[in-house]
DNA sequence: AGAATTAGGAACCGAATGGTACAATACACG
DNA sequence: CGTGTATTGTACCATTCGGTTCCTAATTCT
């Protein structure tokens, strides 16, 4: 008894996703957003309450979709040795910025943003970036090597890596000369190879 | 013969330096810098042309003073031992943290934003970082088990430490729960204490 | 077919944006 | 003591911002 929508509610936040993630959520107009999205001002409103809301959709989307897909890698039995996983995550990370992709990561930009003064941006972000640190502290469970560290020494190693991982992804952002970047990731795998002392 | 101005030149970028960085390059409004710079729009406009080259003038002082002291502390040869350099740029960081300095770098933050799709603004940044990179491999080169290193593993360990410099001040700017910080800080630290296998 | 309900589109809102034009002002010099 | 000149402050500019409100068109159920 009501007119179906003619776009996908799903195919909608994806995009609204791209947008946000190569703006940034404060700099993405409306007309960008409806622009990248393809419908009006009306249907968005009407579908999504407003920019904000819209937002936090798009993250929890983008926390789904890319933090799943990190979490996924460094978890992925089929990859026994878990350092291997850390290792393809970064070469992602390297192999997306010599393909041109300058995006970064949509979380990394937020939480570097003034977006954070908003509660409940921050408390999303958040989460997205916990997620990546369990993914990790997974993934060094499954090293034979870090796997027999004490729990103190795994967690203060995954801390390490996250925020290895936080400024790799500004890096990418920044339009640095690609060197600077292969080296930071070539760098940072590296991390992998250390031995405590 | 006509009429001297009522401001300090350098005081006034030193205050909108303070507005930028806290605020960022695209959220500093004109009367958020007007209050800050406590003039008006017809001085601000007159002496710095506009927003934009006022914003680089900005970059330039916060490179000469925030990125110089870090530099100097960097290649302090009164402490001789390198690798305390850059424990104490590091424990530096934490300790702005912790007494609620949630502004991160002001680099950073704009590698981080849609602001490095202006090239003047991007090159500037590169400056910085590249400054900041220097220092780093200064006090390696001064540290008594790095400087033996090759070359080439000093600059990998460089980029680790500049990409973890990076982070640590994405995540000073995010408002994370301070704990994260300080874990952070300290398991960047560690690397210093690492060694290459 | 007709009623109910929703999407779609465009006009419109006040507020805020960066930037400009201009008149009043205050100083240094002749 | 003027006179010229640079600074100042204000009023104003067009544009754009996020958000709202209508009205029309379309579709499904009764």
């Amino acid at each position: 008894m009501a007119r179906p929508r003619e776009f996908s509610t799903q195919d909608a936040i994806k995009k609204a996703t791209a947008v946000f993630w190569e703006k940034g959520y404060l700099e993405a107009s409306l007309p960008d957003l409806l622009d990248g999205m393809g419908l009006t001002r009306g249907s968005l409103y009407k579908a999504f309450k407003d920019k904000k809301n819209l937002f936090l959709l798009v993250l929890e989307h983008y926390e789904e979709e890319a933090v799943g897909a990190a979490r996924k890698r460094l978890t992925d039995a089929s990859v026994p040795d878990g350092r291997e996983r850390i290792l393809s995550l970064f070469a992602g990370l390297y192999a997306a910025v010599a393909a041109g992709d300058t995006r970064g990561c949509l979380l990394c930009s937020a939480a570097a943003g003034f977006e954070m003064s908003d509660p409940e941006i921050a408390a999303a972000v958040e989460t997205g970036m916990a997620g990546i640190r369990e993914g990790l502290e997974a993934a060094l469970h499954a090293s034979p090597v870090h796997g027999a560290w004490a729990e103190q020494d795994r967690k203060a190693l995954a801390n390490v890596l996250l925020t290895q991982y936080i400024g790799l992804r500004v890096l990418a952002r920044s339009r640095m000369p690609l060197g600077i970047v292969e080296q930071s990731v070539e760098s940072g795998a590296r991390l992998l190879e250390m031995e405590w002392t």
